[in-house]
DNA sequence: ATAGGCGCCTGCTGGC
DNA sequence: TGCCAGCAGGCGCCTA
């Protein structure tokens, strides 16, 4: 469920917490992950520093002063946050990291499992796992050119286009269809068929939604929460996600649902056009 | 190579 | 009240 402006404001909320604190103590639930977590980590992890947490795509990267990285990706049911040692565990619980600070630790709860926590060995390593292909460039990094390229160069859907990872870093389910709607776009539009006016109505769109969203800390639905355990408020300015139904803002044509690259997607009829 | 479908999990909601 | 289907911020693997 997170998306970028979700893992953005956890990365956010965790630096004040975590930055200069060395890890004490690891503890692992026994369910598994998307990937196993390896024992040997329990041996290297305590007593290591933390210089960084950088967020790529919807990736969290906490870099260690041993170089490694401890990596975390949220699924659709992370949480990660820091809480007073004395806070009741929650269940789903499955990584718990005591801290140095003398009294907190920062917790990975995740209910669907669908997420991932792993130590990487080096920055060759976290490269090799995220850039090399997988993961395209930041939103906030596109280029016009780039863009236009790579949307044309498909016979996908718009929205299709969108959720795939390798063309853009970051973007999901709701800011894929809440991009199209401020682009006045429609989500079952070709790529093919986009001229460099869309491209870039859409490129700007994106970041606009994006910031937006950030500045409401991320959008809560379900479980979603902050690095502070503090839910979202951008779910309150949904234009077409979920709302389905529900009078366009701009129009007041309702709000239709189809699936679309086999996820809900939600758009207006009328001013998102065709 | 590219695009679509399914499975991985748990929990919640709505209809009967 | 119970049961079952359908749904949910993601992604990787399989197939045509």
């Amino acid at each position: 469920m997170p998306e970028l402006p979700e893992v953005e404001t956890v990365v956010r909320d965790l630096r004040p917490h975590l930055i200069g604190r060395r890890i004490a103590s690891v503890k692992v639930s026994r369910h598994h992950l998307r990937q196993r977590w390896q024992p040997a980590w329990n041996q290297l992890l305590p007593g290591r520093q933390v210089l960084e947490i950088r967020r790529r795509g919807k990736w969290i990267c906490t870099l260690l002063d041993d170089a490694r990285f401890l990596v975390i990706h949220l699924g659709m049911s992370g949480q990660l946050t820091v809480v007073p040692n004395a806070a009741p565990i929650q269940k789903h619980t499955h990584v718990i990291v005591g801290l140095d600070d003398g009294g907190r630790q920062l917790r990975f709860r995740d209910i669907r499992r669908f997420g991932l926590a792993v130590l990487v060995e080096s920055a060759a390593a976290l490269e090799v796992m995220l850039d090399s292909g997988k993961l395209g460039p930041e939103p906030f990094d596109l280029k016009p050119a780039y863009w236009r390229k790579r949307l044309t160069a498909t016979q996908r859907s718009l929205k299709a286009a969108l959720l795939d990872q390798r063309l853009v870093a970051g973007v999901g389910n709701i800011y894929a269809d809440e991009s199209l709607f401020e682009a006045r776009l429609p989500p079952t539009q070709r790529g093919s068929q986009t001229s460099a006016a869309d491209a870039d109505r859409l490129r700007r769109s994106i970041v606009r939604v994006l910031n937006r969203a950030i500045e409401r800390r991320g959008s809560s639905i379900q479980n979603y929460v902050g690095g502070e355990g503090l839910q979202g408020e951008y779910q309150n300015e949904f234009r077409a996600y979920g709302r389905t139904g529900e009078p366009c803002p701009r129009c007041e044509t309702p709000i239709e649902r189809i699936r679309l690259a086999g996820r809900s997607t939600h758009y207006c009829p009328r001013c998102q056009g065709q």
